[in-house]
DNA sequence: GGAGGACTGGACGATTTCGTCCAGTTTGTG
DNA sequence: CACAAACTGGACGAAATCGTCCAGTCCTCC
């Protein structure tokens, strides 16, 4: 995603370009995330990015295009912030590391109790298939990095083999998402944290034997 | 909420008039859930509504307030339809009906797989502070519904004295807000499905004694 | 049968937003 | 240096949308 490759006519870029074009990527998503998409005006993209409105048209034929890759660098930052932390999971500690740096990273953040994701989801879900199957697809990946986590759980057998990684990794991902939407309605993070945790406990009641645990987690 | 009874400044308003009056807003509130808020233009209200701009503009003075409406009757339909079963809620067994009723509702209703107040809470709290807040109410009001259930299955015996029914009922409302975006998302009812089936393990597991469930469970 | 609310129907102005256009300047690199 | 890409800056047209206005008709209840 940072490096796009040879796309399909990309009339040389250079870095400054491409710099350019990311910074301009950049502030649509952070406006998008803060007003909605059909709240966000090209202009006020332009006056926030400090450029002149010609170079918008310059990188992107129309909002349509721009939205697009917002899409698309959220997917990326979903990635490279969600990625290292899930495929180190191993066990319902690892697991429980993750749900603590989410809850954690939205305290701290200024952003809205939003996923960039979600919302995106909502509201662009009926305004076009395209951009909806592009955030389908966002989510299939979110939810595929957690269950490569639980099946490693289930290997190594922490879970029990009647466990489906995908259906739980599907569950999570809705408590965390509904989290969000109630967190950011009532301005109060509790129901972001209630609804990991209940996550957590459905994967922790899939756990193969309590009593098996204890035997080497004597430290 | 049918009948508003005696607000500021309704200057007599007669049977045929509250009529009119509740076709728009309900209209209103059909685009709004299938296009979203910002994409509902009034002139289609007009239209779908089959009346004249003029008597929109007699009834509502401007597009915010018939917003304001529009979550008004998605406060008063959630209680029409979530109340008569919610309080009912007694036992497992009567919240796993709540939950089929859900199921089969989003299957067979040819509306889009999504909560008509989750969807305008992502739209809308971040436009005005007003709606945000009215929005969390009719949150709060349906987990208190839920509450209120589980605090009867808590009193009979049935929950865990430690049980917290307002923490509850608040990851079940999570977890269904996030199943309805997720199967929205994917066109594909089934994340509904799981994230309901997870919360509702969720309470389970905070059932006092299975073991004296099965007592009287023999039929 | 009369008063007042319900309603038509469309013209209209104001504003916002998208998207175009272009003449000219700056920057960077072969 | 020369060329190409990066960029300015604002004027501009087109379209959509909000909201106003009004002359006149229809309905309904007292």
């Amino acid at each position: 995603m940072t490096d796009r490759g040879p796309r399909k006519e990309s009339p040389r870029l250079t870095a400054r370009g491409a710099a350019t074009r990311e910074r301009i990527v950049a502030t649509a998503a952070d406006l998008m995330l803060r007003q909605g998409v059909a709240a966000t005006t090209l202009d006020q993209v332009v006056d926030v990015c400090a450029i002149s409105k010609s170079q918008l048209y310059h990188y992107f034929p129309d909002k349509e295009a721009l939205i697009t890759q917002v899409i698309a660098m959220r997917e990326h930052r979903m990635v490279v912030s969600q990625k290292p932390q899930l495929d180190q999971v191993r066990s319902m500690r690892d697991l429980e590391r993750w749900r603590d740096s989410l809850v954690t990273g939205l305290r701290e953040r200024g952003e809205p109790y939003k996923c960039p994701i979600g919302a995106l989801a909502n509201e662009l879900s009926c305004r076009s298939d395209d951009s909806r199957q592009s955030l389908a697809a966002v989510f299939a990946r979110w939810q595929g990095l957690l269950a490569a986590g639980l099946s490693r759980m289930r290997d190594s057998g922490e879970l029990d083999p009647g466990a489906d990684p995908g259906e739980l990794a599907v569950a999570v991902i809705a408590a965390l998402q509904g989290g969000y939407l109630l967190a950011e309605t009532m301005q109060d993070d509790r129901p972001f944290a209630l609804a990991l945790d209940m996550a957590l406990n459905h994967v922790k009641a899939q756990v193969r034997d309590p009593a098996a645990d204890l035997t080497h987690s004597a430290d």
